[in-house]
DNA sequence: GGTCATATTTTTGTATACACAGTGTATTTT
DNA sequence: AAAATACACTGTGTATACAAAAATATGACC
C-alpha cells in the first residue's frame, strides 16, 4: 500500500511531463508535489532521481528540479537521430517479439484508436507513446532502447498539437499514422524485418512533416486589407 | 563540504562498478556502503537511484541493489549494436567538437598512455573509458549518447583483461589501440567526419578481436601426453 | 533613487528514528 | 520425524527533525 504511492507519483509525473503539462523549463517544487501526491520528501526525491535519470527533468545542486527543457539546438539532434534509431529498433522488434508482447502492442494500438476516435487528445499522445515504447521493448537491446527513450519523450512532448487535428488534411493524417501503426503490427507478425524497418521511416516521414508544420506553421491567414486598415489607423 | 561525500560516493561506485571490483550481479548493501563513505542512507539511496538510471545497477522493491548483471544474452546485443552506434558518434564529434573538449580529450590520451606503460591495468581501462564518453560529449547528441553510455559500461567491464596484457602480441594491440586513438583525434581536429567514422570502426574491429577471445579464450595447452596419463591414472 | 550589506524566509540536503517486508530458524504439533 | 506456524532478525521504505544553502526582503548609506 505504501509503496504504491511512491510509484503513482513517479508514473503520474511522467505522463504530466509527457502531456506537456508541466511544461519543459517548470521548476518543481518538492513540498507541493509531496503534498499533491501524499508522500514525503524522502520518496519523493528518489522519484525525482529515477526522473532525472530516463531524462524527464534536470536536477541542479541546491537549486532543485527542472522539467527538461526543449530548446532549438536539441531539436536538431532529434531530426538527425530519430529516423536510425527507430528504423533500427523496428527492425530489431520484428526479429525479436514474444508472443505476450505482441499482444499488448495490438492492444494499447486498439486503445490508441478508440482515444483517437474520441478526440481525448493527450491520452492518444500517451497511447502512441506508450505504443513506440513497447516496440522497444520488443527489440530488446538495451542499448538502443535507452536512445529510443530519450527520442521518445521529445517526440511525445512535440507531437501534442498532432492529436488535436484542426483541418480535415490533419484528420487524414492521423487516420494515416494509424495505418502505419497497423502495418508494423502486421509486418512483426510475420516477422519481415526489412519491411519493418522501411514503415519505421514511412511513419517517422508523416511524424516529421507534422513536425515541421509546428515549428514553422502556415503564416496566419492576415488579408492586405485588415492589414492596410491598421496601418491607418496608428 | 557535506555534498562532496555524496558525490564523492557516487564517481567511486562507478569506478568501483566499471573496474569490475564490484561485479556483475553482486549484491550491494546500503549500510556498509553508508559506512565506507561516511554518508546516511537518505543520499546514499539517492545515489543509488542514479547509478539504476546510469544503467550500472539494477534495483528492485524490498530487495535492494545488484550490480548489473552482464549475461550472454546482453552480450549478443551488445556486438550487435556497438559499430552503429561508435560510428555515428565518432562522425557527430568529428563534426561538433568545440576547443576544450578537445582539449579535454588530448589529456585524457595522454594520461591514458602513461597509464598503459606503467602498465596500471584498472587505472587504464577508466580513462579508456573516459576517452570515449568525453567524444560522446563532443557528439553533442543527448539520444545517442545515451546508447553510448549504456554501451560503455559493459565494454569497459568486458576489456578489463585487455589492459592487463600477457603476451607480446596482446601488447601490439594495445599499442594499435594507442595509435588508434591519436588518429582520432588527429581526424577529429580536421573536420574529418567520414575519416572518424572508418576510424572509430578499425578501433571497433579491434576491441572486438580482443572481447572474442576473452569470451572464447585460447584452449589451455594441455598435452596429448598428460592427458593420456591421468586418463590411466583413474 | 540606486546599490550594497545584512537579516529573514524559503528551499534544499542530511541524519535519524521508526515502520514494514522478507528470510531463516526454532519450537510446537501431528 | 516431518510439517507448519510463530518469532526473531536483517535489511529496505518512509517520515520527520534539523542543518545548510539559496533566494528574498529590509534597511543603511552614498
Amino acid at each position: 500500500m505504501t509503496q504504491n504511492r511512491k510509484q503513482h507519483c513517479l508514473l503520474a509525473l511522467r505522463e504530466r511531463i509527457l502531456s506537456t503539462e508541466l511544461e519543459p523549463g517548470a521548476d518543481l517544487d518538492e513540498l507541493s508535489l509531496c503534498e499533491t501526491y501524499g508522500v514525503s520528501r524522502t520518496p519523493l526525491r528518489e522519484v525525482l532521481q529515477r526522473l532525472s535519470g530516463e531524462g524527464l527533468i534536470q536536477l541542479e545542486e541546491n537549486r532543485g528540479a527542472k522539467v527538461a527543457s526543449m530548446d532549438v539546438r536539441v531539436m536538431r539532434t532529434f531530426f538527425q537521430t530519430a529516423p536510425l534509431v527507430y528504423a533500427n529498433i523496428s527492425a530489431l522488434a520484428a526479429e525479436n517479439w514474444t508472443g505476450p508482447q505482441l499482444d499488448t502492442l495490438k492492444q494499447t494500438q486498439s486503445a490508441f484508436a478508440v482515444a483517437m476516435r474520441r478526440g481525448e487528445a493527450s491520452e492518444a499522445a500517451l497511447l502512441n507513446h506508450r505504443f513506440h515504447a513497447e516496440i522497444g521493448l520488443m527489440a530488446d537491446n538495451a542499448y538502443l532502447v535507452a536512445s529510443l527513450n530519450r527520442l521518445l519523450i521529445d517526440h511525445t512532448r512535440m507531437s501534442q498539437t498532432f492529436y488535436r487535428p484542426t483541418s480535415e488534411a490533419d484528420r487524414d493524417r492521423v487516420r494515416l499514422a494509424i495505418e502505419q501503426h497497423d502495418a508494423m503490427i502486421a509486418a512483426f507478425e510475420r516477422r519481415e524485418t526489412a519491411l519493418s524497418m522501411d514503415l519505421a521511416l514511412q511513419h517517422w516521414d508523416l511524424s516529421r512533416d507534422q513536425l515541421e508544420r509546428f515549428v514553422r506553421p502556415d503564416p496566419l491567414p492576415l488579408d492586405v486589407h485588415s492589414l492596410e486598415a491598421r496601418r491607418h489607423a496608428v
